[in-house]
DNA sequence: ATTGCCTATGCAACTCGTTGCATAGGAGGA
DNA sequence: TCCTCCTATGCAACGAGTTGCATAGGCAAT
């Protein structure tokens, strides 16, 4: 499990509160990992059991309270100790594979129109990478080293939704070519 | 939760036992869905109870016995109604990119030699794939529906291992270049 | 002979992740 | 005014996934 880990780079970039980690985990961090508040926050008290992170109560006007954390040198220790472990293997959980090949025994059709919202959205998930890239990297000549690793990251997305763009659509034109094909025949008599 | 679908097109693709289905899990199917012999055994029973799947009992001779399970036709059914489900959003979980973020509060030269063993691993899978394209699909002008999917599939994971590997050389360009820069100096001190 | 690995299935305990719900004040619109 | 949404935190229950272990025969090498 490493989502310790990840909130601990968050709150080295940036101290904040477990709601406010929960929003940056469904927006930029999110899309390298997710987790809900529920996570967060349950992971937040075990770490500040164990001395990891230091938390501060801050009174707001106009809302709740809120308790801010920040990471302690023995969080930066363990980070630096996790660094140097091998990274397990990742699960893999690709549905759309998974659909893609179960098409093969249903109607390939049927798929289209799904596999277009997926299209859509990481059109959109990549000018969202664009966008940010302009905003938060203007000047690529005058980074430093934290900059420059998470422009890397960024970098790896944007790479990431450039391929999954191209791959979609050698997708659809599949799956239009055997629509096609397919029509007024069962599927079965032709496999 | 799908496992259950990916272990259908598995056994429509060709049945076979909760042991065979586990390594199918390990290699082909496994590089876009994971599942231990755990989950497969616990589900599949489940699945038979369900009527989803038929189960026979084959006795081998110098090996255990096997229960051989191929989709029934309400599986089948099922897996038509859940390919016309949108998919739920993936839950994104890459350590290494975590990782990466977290090596600016470290030390970036120790990251090297990880996302070093990182792009081996990733060479070789492309190298494989490369070679199960050769041997599964020698002739791309005759394939029919089902072979048309999974190839398509194969082509995703083709083209997902060339950006991963084109990315780590960039992350390790970036790694070496902080590890140098970072010599003999606290990398805060210039953060 | 013993050790270790492979096939084949399964139990039990545990942790992780998800979902539904609860509280509670403030802001904004119908 | 009521309804809904937002901030902010949390409990409880459930389901999914992981880990360790167990059984049990056969094969191959030391």
């Amino acid at each position: 499990m490493a989502l310790e880990h990840a909130i601990l780079v968050s709150l080295l970039e940036q101290p904040g509160s477990g709601y406010e980690l929960a929003r940056r985990f469904d927006r930029s961090i999110g899309r390298f990992w997710t987790a809900t508040h529920q996570q967060i926050y349950r992971v937040l008290r075990r770490m500040e059991a164990d001395g990891w992170i230091a938390a501060e109560e801050v009174a707001q006007d106009g809302r709740p309270d809120k308790k801010v954390y920040s990471a302690a040198e023995p969080g930066r220790v363990a980070l630096a100790g996790w660094l140097r472990e091998p990274v397990e293997p990742e699960t893999v959980r690709h549905e759309l594979a998974v659909k893609i090949r179960a098409a093969a025994f249903d109607d390939p059709g049927a798929l289209i129109s799904e596999v277009e919202r997926h299209r859509e959205s990481h059109a959109a998930l990549l000018a969202r990478y664009l966008h940010g890239e302009q905003r938060d990297f203007p000047d690529l000549s005058a980074l430093d080293a934290r900059q420059d690793l998470q422009h890397v990251v960024l970098r790896g997305g944007i790479e990431y939704e450039r391929m999954t763009l191209a791959w979609l659509d050698d997708v659809l034109t599949t799956l239009r070519r055997l629509a096609d094909e397919g029509r007024g025949q069962d599927l079965d008599d032709r496999v």
